[in-house]
Formats: C-alpha cells, structure tokens, sequence
DNA sequence: TCGTGGATTTACCAAATGGTAAAAAAACAA
DNA sequence: TTGTTTTTTTACCATTTGGTAAATCCACGA
C-alpha cells in the first residue's frame, strides 16, 4: 500500500494517481457522486477496479481528492484580484478569467455544482478553511473601493455570486445552452460580450 | 392497475399520487435521481415501496412525470412577460418573480438543475416542445424592444441566462451561499435590491 | 541473475437497489 | 350481505456496486 507520509511515490503511483483523478473527474461531472461508479472509473482509467482501490482508500477518497485540488485551481482567478489595480479593470478582467475557465474546465465546474447542489456533504470542510476566508477578504477589498467612492454603492457579496453564476451557467447549464441556442458553435465570444456589459454598466461611475 | 387513459382516478389514486410526487421531489432534489432510492422515496411518502410501483411504472416513470408537471411552473414568470408593457418594467418584474420562485421553490429548482447539470437525458424532449418555443417567443419580444429603440442594444438570450443563473443560484448553491454569507437570515432582500440594481444598469437607457 | 517489495489480477462477497408475483385486505357497488 | 374491483402487503429475486483476500506478476536494485 502506498505509504503517503513515508516514501515518496514512485513514478507508477505519480502517474496511476493522476490517469485515475483524471478518470473520476470525467465520470464524476458527469453522473454525480452517486451515479458514478467504480467500474466506470476503472474503464475510463484503463485500470481494474481493485487497483484503483490500490491507490485510494474507496470512492469518497477519490471524490474528496478530487474536489481538493480542485479547489485551488478554482480560486485563483479570485486569488488574482489585486487590491491595488484599478477597481473597474480588475473586476471586468476577473469576470474574463472566470468566464475562460468554466469555458476551459466544464468538468470541474460541474463536479463542483453537483457537490454543492447536494449540499456540499464532502467539500464543506474546504468551503469554510479556503473559500470563506478568500471570499471575505476580497469582499473586504471590494467594499473597500466603493467606500473610496472609486466604485458606485453595490453588493460585494452578492457581486461575486452574480459573478458565478452567470460564469459558471455556461458551463453547468450547458445542455440547455445547446437546446437554445441552437447549433451556434461558439457561445463563448456573445457571452463574454454581454457579461462585459451587464457588469460593466453596474460599475459604471453614475454621472 | 390504475387505467390512465379509460377510468377517471379515483380519490385514493390522486391523492397517493400526489403524496407520492411530493416526496419524490423532495428526495430527487436533495440526492439526484441516481442518488434518490426508492426507499427512501416510499419512507417519505408513508406507503411501501410495491405500493409506490403500483401508482408509476418505475423509478423513472416518476422522475419524468415530476419534470412535466414542473415545467410548466417554472415558465409561468416568463409566459407572462408581456409584449406590450412597458420594457424596462416587464424585465425587472420577470427577475422579481424568476427570485420569487426560486427562493419559494428551491426543490424544484435543485431538480431541474440536477437533471441539466447530467446533461438533461430524460428532460429533453421537454426542453424542445415547451421551452425552446417560449424562449425563441420571448427572446423576439426583447429584441423587438431593442429594434424600437425602448432598450439599449443588449443579447436577449444571454440576458435571459443571466437573469436564470443569478435567480437559480439563490436556490441551487443555498449550501455555499449559507457557508459564505453566515448566520444571515433571509439573504433575499438583499439579493433583490442586487439583481435590480444590476439589471437596472444594464437596461438603462444610455443618455 | 536473483530476490524483494511494489503493482496487478482473479475470484469473490455482502449489502443495496429496482422491480415482481401473488396473496391479503380494504373499498365499494349491488 | 355479497361479490367484485381496487389497494396494500408479504415474500421474494436478479443485478449492481463498493469493497476485500489472496495469489500472481513485474520492476528494479544488489
């Protein structure tokens, strides 16, 4: 059994770990927690179920690990947000990464929206110790500005949300995209375009 | 067996049916339709698990029925848009009524989300006959508006996502939101004034 | 090359789960 | 009340699924 505080992984374990989260997260954003299974695990990896059994301790072991490394990658757009660029480029810019990376990483979105939508029962743990502090800090840093008067009165909290969910529809929402919006090839560039407006007329100076 | 198409049901067999589709929507919503069992679904409703098999032919007889009889529901708030009110008033009472029923029926929201979110394999033909139509109709209607000049140049459809993703968020990450925003209360008065303030922008007339 | 520990497979298992058959019970019309 | 139909329960079943034990294979350092 691969000892994790011991040795140091050797380069099978490094790449069986990595084919085997890749896997996961392919059938987990598909099907969700319960309706994934090992076996399609297993056949997406290209392993056997009891090896992948090998390398994690079950299933939940493989969803929380998942969700974990996931978790950083999914802040940093956030994390980038700097305190001291121009509030309106930094939240448009913000909005930009945001969009991308749901437009680039469907499946880690969708991992993330089944999680919560069941009521976050594994990744809460990581919700309060990573999430919520980077949430109040930028909120902090948001707030800051309109009292600067550098942005008009708004919502720093429910900016954000508002932020993620019209992001994170394209990719979480997808199949219904598909179904309205025809065989367009590319929603990205009019999503993109409309977001820009939509928050951009919110951070409007007014006057 | 219950004959759908020859008798009229009887009192016994619309009741239970409807005992039956309200703790089916409560445990679809809170675990997915993999994740729900038809255990559980029968513990929720007080019958046994034959019994519930003798009102529906199955696990997912259930589901699709739910989903139907939903439907409808959920399109009320944009069936009444209406052409000939005033623009700027008949989108911001639609995001009024969309938070409304998001935040009043959050099972039903975390239901059709669950089933988008699986890529939407029993809800589909739904989306064809009964929301693409409505879409494509009301989408007219706003770029009509657009046309005659009573809103500034704005993308109808990705208007109507926006308002979708901001008002079903309330509902479909309620875990992140109650981990990110505390003990609050009732965080819809303060979402309101958000979404409104935020569309309000959007749907200013420039100048 | 040989031995050892890590990696993989084979053959399972117990529990959960969707579903069924048929008997029993309840409701109801005559 | 009686006969019939509807409703409910009891007792199952086959499959799926997460997981395990133990044997086997294989990479690699000495």
């Amino acid at each position: 059994m691969p000892e994790s505080s011991v040795k140091k992984p050797s380069r099978i374990q490094l790449r069986n770990r990595r084919v085997i989260l890749d896997a996961a997260l392919e059938v987990f954003s598909k099907h969700g927690y319960r309706g994934a299974t090992l076996d399609q695990i297993a056949a997406e990896a290209g392993l056997s179920k009891p090896n992948i059994l090998y390398y994690f301790d079950g299933k939940e072991d493989i969803h929380v690990t998942l969700l974990s490394q996931l978790m950083d990658t999914w802040l940093d757009p956030l994390v980038a947000l700097d305190p001291n660029g121009d509030p309106r480029r930094e939240i448009l810019d913000y909005i930009d990464r945001k969009l991308k990376m749901a437009v680039e990483l469907p499946r880690e979105s969708r991992l993330f929206a089944n999680e919560i939508l069941q009521g976050a029962p594994r990744i809460s743990p990581e919700l309060h110790s990573h999430l919520k502090p980077l949430f109040d800090e930028k909120c902090a840093v948001i707030a800051g500005w309109v009292d600067a008067g550098k942005l008009p009165p708004l919502d720093p909290q429910h900016l954000l949300f508002s932020i993620w969910a019209t992001t994170q529809h394209y990719a979480d929402f997808e199949a219904q995209a598909r179904v309205l919006l025809g065989a367009e090839a590319d929603p990205q560039p009019r999503a993109l375009a409309h977001l820009r407006a939509m928050f951009g007329a919110l951070l409007a100076q007014p006057g």
